[in-house]
DNA sequence: CTGAAAGCGCTTACAG
DNA sequence: CTGAAAGCGCTTACAG
C-alpha cells in the first residue's frame, strides 16, 4: 500500500541511489545500461518521486498561487469574468509546466490564512487579482519577497508588476462609438471607485464628453448586475432625456437593460448601450450587447511571462494591452 | 534574506529545537517559562514553518485537489455552474482548514499531469467534477487509492462516493409544473447523453410525460447557450405547435430564449421556457426564467463531508440534494 | 517536562 | 560514470 521509494528502486535496480535520481532527473551522464536498468526498475515498482521530499531539497515547489482576493460580498466571484481568470491562467501556466494552487481571500480570516500559506513557502510565486479597493492585502504579499504579478494594477501595491486592458482607451472607444451614432446624452455606469480599472473607464469617459463639450451623467455601481439596475433606474430618474449608457462592465450592462425594459425604453431605438468585457452573456442579451473586449487568455498569457521573466532577471515592466470594440445591436 | 528555520529559534531561545516544535504545534506540556521564550524568538525572526518539511515527515499536505474534468471543448468550464462549484468547494474546504488545488484537465496531456501531481503526493484527497462523458480520469484517480469524493456520479468510476442534486425529481417537478400550467406539448432540450446527470433528467421527463399518456418531443445540447439555440430550433422545426420546452439547463434555456424570439414567438404566452441549476443570469433574462434549483453551497458541504468522512471510517455513502422549483415569468 | 537522535525521501557536491 | 555521505527543515519516539 505504501508508495515505493528511490531507495527501493535502488534495491531492486541494484545500484545506488544517486543513479536512481540521475536518471529519474534525466540526467545524460548516466550509462545507457544502468539507465535501462533503473527504468525497469521504476516501471516494475510504479514508482513516482515524492515531491515533498524533492522540494525539500530544491527550495522548489513549482506552485504559483493565484489569489482572488474579493469584498466579503464576493463581488468577483460571481463574475464570469472569475472563470475566465483562472482558466486562462491554469492554461498558460500549465504550459509552463506549473501548477496552479488557487486561493480565494474572501474575509480577513482568509486574507491571513493566504499570507501564511505563501510565507510557509508553499509556493514559488504568486499571481495576484484583487478586487477590493482598500485591500491591504497586494501589499502585504509584496513583502514577503516571492515573484508576484498582478492582473490590474493593486491599489496597496502600485509597484507590482501587473497586467491590464486599456481601461481608459477602451472607455473612449465605447463613448466615441455612442457619439458617432449620434448620441447626445450619454450616461456612465461606473464600477466602485476605489478601482483603478473603474477609476480609469470613469476618465476615459468622462474626458471623451469633455472633448466635444458634453457634460457627464454618472452613476456608481459595484460591477454586479442588480447594482446595473439600479444605477439605471437612478440615471432615468437624474436624466429622463438620456439616449445613451456606457456601463463599466457588461454584467452592469445587463441589469441596465432589465432596467430599461421595466422602463419601457426600447433598446437601441430611445437608448443605447454598451458594456465592457465581452463576456459570452453579451451575446445573448436582448437585444445583443456591444461592448468592448479585451481577450482575458491574452492576459493570462502576459501575467505568466511577467513571472517567469521575474524568475529569470527579476525584473518585469508592467503590460497595456489593447482593447477592441465589438458592435452588435445594442448600439 | 533566507527564511529562519526552527533550529534558529532554539539557538535565539536557549532551548532545544524539540522544545520549539512542541510550542509551535501548540503543544501543552510545555512549561510556561519555556514557551514564552520560544514565542519570544518566533516573533524576533518572524519564524514560519516550512510546510514542506513538514509534511515530510507528517506524510500530510492539508490541501485538497480540486480536479475539474472537461471535454476538451471546455463545456463546463465556460459554465457559471463552474465558479459556483470553485467557490462553494474553496469555502467549504477553508473551513475544514485544507487547501485547495485546483486542477483543470481539458485534454489527455493534463489529465496525465493530474494524474501525476496526485500521484507524487502533493494532495491527502480529491474532489472531482467530471463533465465528461467517456472520461477515464476519475477511474484513474480511483485506483490511486486516495481519499476522493465527486460532484455527480462519475461514469467511469460510479464506486466512488458523490454528491448530486434530485436530477430525476428536478425534472419531474419541471414538467409536472408545466403541466399544471395547462400545456400541451412538452418538449425537452437534453444535455450530452453520455452523462448520468443528463441521462436523469431526460427519464424524469420521459416518465413524468408518459405518465399523462403524452410523447416526448427531444433534442440534444451539449450544455451551452449555443446548443440550446439550436435545438430549440430544430424543435420548432420538428415540431411547431410544441407550446413548452424543459432545457435541461439554464444556459440552453436562455439559448433557446434566443431562438424562440427570433422565431417570432412569445415567451410564455406561445412557448413557456423552464431550465435547471437556477444560476444567477435566470434572474435577467427576458422574461426572468423558471428553474430548478439545487443550491451548489450545499453540494460542496457535502461533498466535503463525504471526503472528512472517508479520512476517518473511511466510508462513505453518495447523497443526494433535494431541488426546489422556482417559479418566475417563463412559464 | 526537556533534549539528543533518528528519520521522512529526496538531491548534490565530493571522491574515486 | 558511479557511489557514500551530508543535508534540506521538520517531527517524534525514546531516555532521562
Amino acid at each position: 500500500m505504501k508508495r515505493p521509494t528511490l531507495e527501493a528502486v535502488a534495491a531492486r535496480a541494484g545500484v545506488s541511489k544517486s543513479t536512481v535520481s540521475r536518471v529519474v532527473n534525466g540526467d545524460t551522464t548516466v550509462t545507457p545500461n544502468f539507465r535501462e536498468l533503473v527504468l525497469r526498475a521504476v516501471n516494475e515498482l510504479g514508482y513516482v518521486p515524492n515531491s515533498v521530499a524533492r522540494s525539500l531539497v530544491t527550495q522548489r515547489t513549482n506552485s504559483i498561487a493565484l489569489v482572488v482576493s474579493d469584498p466579503p460580498a464576493g463581488l468577483f466571484s460571481d463574475d464570469p469574468m472569475f472563470s475566465a481568470v483562472v482558466r486562462s491562467a491554469s492554461r498558460a501556466l500549465e504550459a509552463a509546466s506549473k501548477q496552479v494552487v488557487l486561493m480565494l481571500a474572501g474575509s480577513d480570516e482568509s486574507r491571513v490564512r493566504v499570507q501564511e500559506y505563501v510565507a510557509a513557502g508553499h509556493v514559488d510565486g504568486v499571481m495576484l487579482v484583487s478586487f477590493y479597493g482598500a485591500d491591504p492585502l497586494p501589499a502585504a504579499l509584496m513583502r514577503m519577497g516571492l515573484p508576484m504579478a498582478s492582473f490590474g494594477k493593486p491599489v496597496s501595491a502600485p509597484s507590482v508588476p501587473y497586467v491590464d486592458n486599456d481601461n481608459l482607451g477602451g472607455a473612449r472607444q465605447a463613448v466615441e462609438h455612442l457619439l458617432s451614432r449620434g448620441r447626445r446624452r450619454i450616461a456612465t455606469i461606473s464600477g466602485p471607485l476605489d478601482m483603478i480599472a473603474s477609476q480609469d473607464r470613469l476618465t476615459g469617459y468622462r474626458e471623451t464628453l469633455r472633448d466635444t463639450g458634453r457634460r457627464s451623467i454618472i452613476a456608481v455601481g459595484d460591477f454586479t448586475r442588480v447594482s446595473g439596475d439600479q444605477a439605471m433606474c437612478q440615471l432615468l430618474e437624474d436624466d429622463p432625456g438620456l439616449d445613451a449608457v456606457f456601463a463599466a462592465n457588461d454584467l452592469m450592462a445587463i441589469g441596465a437593460l432589465h432596467a430599461l425594459r421595466r422602463a419601457g425604453r426600447r433598446v437601441p431605438d430611445d437608448v443605447a448601450v454598451v458594456g465592457f468585457d465581452d463576456i459570452e452573456a453579451a451575446l445573448y442579451t436582448d437585444p445583443p450587447l456591444t461592448t468592448v473586449r479585451s481577450p482575458m487568455a491574452d492576459q493570462a498569457l502576459a501575467v505568466v511571462s511577467l513571472l517567469l521573466g521575474l524568475f529569470e532577471d527579476g525584473r518585469a515592466d508592467p503590460v497595456i494591452l489593447p482593447t477592441e470594440l465589438v458592435i452588435r445591436e445594442s448600439s
